[in-house]
DNA sequence: AACTTATGGATAATTTTTATCCTTATCAAT
DNA sequence: ATTGATAAGGATAAAAATTATCCATAAGTT
């Protein structure tokens, strides 16, 4: 991933900070403040808490992050790609895309409500695989 | 509506405020915190915000009241019902319920995720047909 | 009516997020 | 490379949102 490219293409300035949080989100999918942060004072000790929340901003108005809220959670943040669903594990929390064909859902929609729809936040919740196994 | 039983029923001390809360969600369908303040100022000139916080946690924690997270924009609450959806209005901020069947997203998501699904949050936005009109 | 317990209000304390100030890094134009 | 304009980062204060504490009292039970 073209971090710097990235950031040149929203005109946003290439900082160390940034880039690394644009790489912890692509290696990490899914990320909460918290977790920057945390994730980030190992390579920017004197890192500013500020910083974080300044840069989610920016970066969110230029529609290069895109916040997810989690019901019962803290929202996470995440690199803007196409429209995706989300689903989370009740226990372990880990958060996944997944790309669920909604064309149904929203003429559902239309026909019931007559709004028009332009964006959709779906995030299912249930057990992964993985604590499926372990329970 | 019976606020009173459904009160009794969760194991909830009767009260005033608690009755205004869910005669409020049950006439307006969906209020945010400040909305909730504001509205039973008038009734309760002297009410603590700390009251509105208290109330909702605890019936949110006996299930009688469920927090919707609405992107880009505060939480609202509504009284618990059958699982249903959302549509929120970009314009007015208006939200509506609206059952959607949704038994082939979750059967998409279970075959291309292997988790079980408990539950969904599904908000979709959009234009009403009132905005529609005068725009 | 008396007793027990949880609730509301007041307030402080915490937590989360935003704003301000100043120095300095970034980047475009020499 | 050097200079200059601008925005970014860190420190900190301020504001906003949420939770905790304390105490008098209302609610529900006996």
């Amino acid at each position: 991933m073209n971090s710097v490219k990235i950031l040149q293409e929203h005109n946003l300035k290439v900082t160390p900070q940034r880039l690394e949080i644009l790489n912890l989100l692509h290696t990490n999918g899914h990320l909460s403040v918290d977790d920057m942060y945390k994730l980030l004072q190992h390579k920017f000790p004197a890192l500013s808490l500020a910083t974080i929340y300044k840069n989610i901003k920016r970066m969110s108005a230029k529609l290069l992050l895109s916040e997810v809220k989690i019901p019962q959670s803290k929202s996470v943040y995440e690199l803007s790609k196409q429209e995706h669903s989300h689903i989370v594990c009740q226990k372990c929390n880990n958060i996944m895309d997944v790309d669920l064909d909604i064309s149904n859902l929203t003429k559902q929609a239309i026909s019931l409500s007559n709004y028009t729809i332009e964006e959709s936040l779906i995030v299912l919740s249930g057990i992964c695989p993985k604590c499926k196994i372990s329970s």
